[in-house]
DNA sequence: AGAGGCTGTCATGCA
DNA sequence: CATGCATGACAGCCT
């Protein structure tokens, strides 16, 4: 009753909190009176057999290291175990928090500019926070309110993870009651991880139609391009345009710009829809794996110079300013450029700039270089001028549209990849593997559902556990209640220990010369009858190697007890016999050779007071020489019962070690594939922007510049320059031989 | 009967 | 050098 109580308070309590922590209300007393069947389970106990250790978990230690699976105390092993990982899985829902803390330190506090900046309508630097770019619940706030977009291009690399503290009251209303939604259905809690649900709204966008998208996306649901896919360049992962809204948001920042309705189709043609073809998933993880560590390289090569190396002042309160030295357009400013309207803008394109942004049907994305030089590539470079005219602006760009060479990330990326790799991490972080967890699942369901954590342990699964954890071993058969007493009893009465000795012991001196003694005392005594259960037991066979000491006593009584007509008869000698056989072989050599003390002595006494002990008797040669080979094996024996033990815990040690990082890795390829997935939304969006801006530069005499003459370029000092494109090439292929030199 | 696990023991090295 | 500990290897026993 005492277990089942506790158990009972563990339950409720580990249930309650986690609920409370997730935002849920919890009415225990509700639940108490309606006996709902998972917490009817927790209050009667689970008749799953995956919980009967629970049961006579009667010393709940956290520390959940060092049990050996031997021991019995396994029970608190598998219930700190199970605690540790729940409050584990608690932050998972924290993650992106974090995340976002440590990447917001590069924030540039001077950076921003006031979105009343025209000019800043490269708006890589209005106020609103990147957080605009990612994240489903951003991506509602994006399209309600229209901040645009955001931070300074030092800031770009801070687009991934949401800002979980930025999330509206509305927000975590909605992600609880989709929670509660969902747990309903069985869902795992990582479903509502960030990625989960960035995933889901990405397939969301994906697959459903628009009326289906205007829920999330309320803002923009009446715009039909808004559905519109692009395939990143760089991963090959199709997702909804999001310039609408963010273009909008920039035309606003322009008081003097009406914007024309259909300039958006133009820059943001779908370059492809989200097909993929069946992968093999295996594969698929290790072309991942070693794509991303590629990728990793180019990304911090690439991006960190635009991202971070920008100059830490405000890149555009100075910009647009030409550089002095151009030699055609010293005189063209951004700041004295007119800026009309952008139909007028890119009608003004020479026909090869109209004919990709205009062509919304084409398959080519706009905007990205279908030649050689892929987003990827050049987006890490400064010269934003090969970076974000296409192909058909530059001077080779026209001459084949030569198909998008596949992302070697493309389709790894995509839904079905985050969802693997998400199932993965459940499995890890719960312990097990899927199969596993499907078989558990299976028994889960015709039994207890909420007693499933005492199985989380991967340890538990091992048979040799199944064994040491109760009593079930030889009497199986046992009822779970039963067995839970035997073994409770047995585990109360420490009714086996380590001692070849059948006199009774001094269990603390006897460990006193031991190394190990918490743990040993508890795991290492395998050998030890209590004199006084022995003479209960008077028919154990094996003497030498007593396997039983995970049985509990009741289970040895059924199991070696003879018939009561042989214990009737001469039980003395039966008795006599036992305790005999009971005895080590040193045990009766020592009695042999008539030593007057005990073995335990022998082995278990400090020097001193060993050597004092063999003073006092007059021992022969031979006796001297048996009591020394008594210790030394006593004594040997224990460190071989300590070392073995230690070995044990040292797998045990690296399984965890091994889980853990397995569930680190999980973690940071989620977190990478976000961070990806971000940073492409930010591409397109300076990219979209680059257009905008350079659409709307007009020299002396009110002309739009040619994309094919001109482009966009960061300088040094954090100005963006109009250069002409013949400069801004020469720069980029400089800018493109740096890295590969760096290599060599 | 054989495999595999558990235990004790020995030899050896180290402190 | 004696002692204790750690550990690999081996054998015996048990399931």
């Amino acid at each position: 009753m005492l277990s089942l109580k506790k158990y009972l308070t563990e339950g409720l309590l580990q249930f309650t909190i986690l609920l409370s922590l997730i935002g849920v209300r919890v009415d225990v007393d509700t639940y108490l009176t309606s006996q709902l069947p998972p917490l009817r389970e927790i209050i009667l106990g689970p008749s799953s057999a995956y919980t009967q250790t629970q049961f006579h978990n009667l010393r709940n230690t956290l520390d959940g290291y060092g049990i050996h699976p031997k021991s019995i105390d396994l029970d608190n092993y598998f219930t700190a175990r199970r605690l540790l990982n729940q409050v584990r899985a608690l932050d998972r829902f924290q993650v992106p928090t974090t995340e976002v803390n440590a990447w917001l330190v590069h924030r540039d506090p001077e950076g921003s500019v006031s979105g009343s900046q025209p000019s800043s309508g490269l708006a890589l630097e209005s106020s609103s926070g990147l957080q605009d770019v990612t994240g489903p619940d951003n991506g509602v706030r994006e399209s309600e309110t229209e901040q645009g977009f955001s931070e300074d291009l030092e800031d770009l690399g801070a687009v991934a993870p949401p800002v979980s503290g930025d999330l509206t009251k509305e927000d975590i209303d909605l992600i609880d009651i989709l929670w509660r939604q969902d747990i309903d259905l069985g869902a795992g809690r990582e479903i509502f991880d960030y990625s989960h649900r960035q995933k889901e709204q990405d397939v969301d966008k994906e697959l459903r139609d628009g009326a289906e998208q205007e829920d999330t996306w309320p803002g923009e649901g009446a715009e039909a391009l808004a559905r519109n896919l692009l395939v990143d360049g760089e991963t090959g992962e199709s997702f909804p345009a999001q310039f609408p809204a963010d273009i909008s948001s920039i035309t606003e920042a322009v008081p003097s710009e009406s914007e024309p309705p259909g300039l958006q189709n133009n820059l943001l043609s779908p370059l492809l829809t989200g097909t993929e073809s069946p992968f093999d998933l295996e594969q698929q993880w290790q072309d991942l794996m070693s794509i991303m560590e590629m990728q990793a390289m180019e990304v911090n090569t690439s991006t960190s110079e635009i991202l971070y190396n920008a100059p830490p002042g405000d890149p555009l309160s100075t910009n647009y300013s030409l550089a002095p030295n151009t030699p055609i357009n010293q005189n063209v400013s951004l700041h004295q450029a007119s800026l009309g309207g952008c139909s007028q803008d890119f009608s003004l394109f020479s026909p090869e700039v109209e004919s990709l942004p205009v062509a919304s049907s084409s398959t080519l994305l706009p905007l990205v270089p279908s030649n050689s030089t892929s987003l990827n590539s050049t987006f890490g470079s400064t010269n934003l001028a090969g970076l974000f005219f296409p192909p058909q602006l530059n001077g080779t760009a026209n001459d084949t549209a030569s198909p998008e060479l596949p992302d070697p990330l493309g389709g790894l990326l995509d839904e079905a990849m985050l969802d693997e790799i998400s199932l993965m991490d459940l499995a890890i972080e719960e312990g097990f593997n899927p199969v596993q967890a499907s078989q558990l699942e299976e028994e889960f369901d015709s039994d207890s559902g909420l007693s499933l954590d005492s199985s989380h342990s991967p340890s538990s699964l091992s048979s040799s556990e199944g064994s040491s954890s109760s009593s079930s071993s030889s009497s199986s058969s046992s009822s779970s209640s039963a067995s839970s007493s035997a073994s409770s009893s047995f585990s109360e009465e420490g009714a086996v220990g380590y001692s070849s000795d059948s006199e009774t012991l001094d269990l603390e001196e006897a460990e006193g010369a031991v190394g190990y003694q918490p743990e040993y005392s508890k795991f290492c005594r395998m050998s030890y009858q209590d004199p006084s259960q022995l003479s209960c037991l008077p028919y154990l066979e094996h003497v030498g190697h007593n396997h039983t000491y995970n049985m509990a006593p009741s289970a040895l009584d059924s199991a070696d007890l003879p018939p009561p007509s042989t214990l009737k008869k001469g039980s003395k000698e039966k008795q006599a016999d036992f305790l005999d056989k009971q005895m080590s072989r040193d045990e009766h050599r020592a009695r042999a050779m008539k030593i007057p003390f005990t073995n335990d002595k022998i082995i278990n006494l400090p020097v001193e007071e060993f050597n004092e002990l063999l003073s006092k008797y007059q021992l022969s040669e031979a006796q001297l020489s048996l009591i020394r080979d008594i210790r030394r094996r006593g004594k040997n024996k224990m460190a071989a019962q300590n070392c073995r033990k230690r070995k044990l815990d040292t797998i045990l040690n690296l399984e965890r070690d091994v889980e853990d990082l397995q569930r680190d890795k999980a973690r940071l390829l989620r977190e990478k594939v976000e961070f990806l997935r971000s940073l492409r939304q930010m591409k397109q969006k300076v990219q979209s922007l680059y257009q905008e801006v350079f659409g709307r530069l007009r020299d002396e005499n009110g002309r739009p510049y040619s994309p094919s003459q001109y482009a966009l370029q960061y300088a040094g000092d954090g100005s963006v320059l109009l250069i002409p494109r013949t400069l801004a090439d020469q720069q980029a292929r400089r800018q493109e031989r740096k890295p590969k030199d760096r290599r060599k």
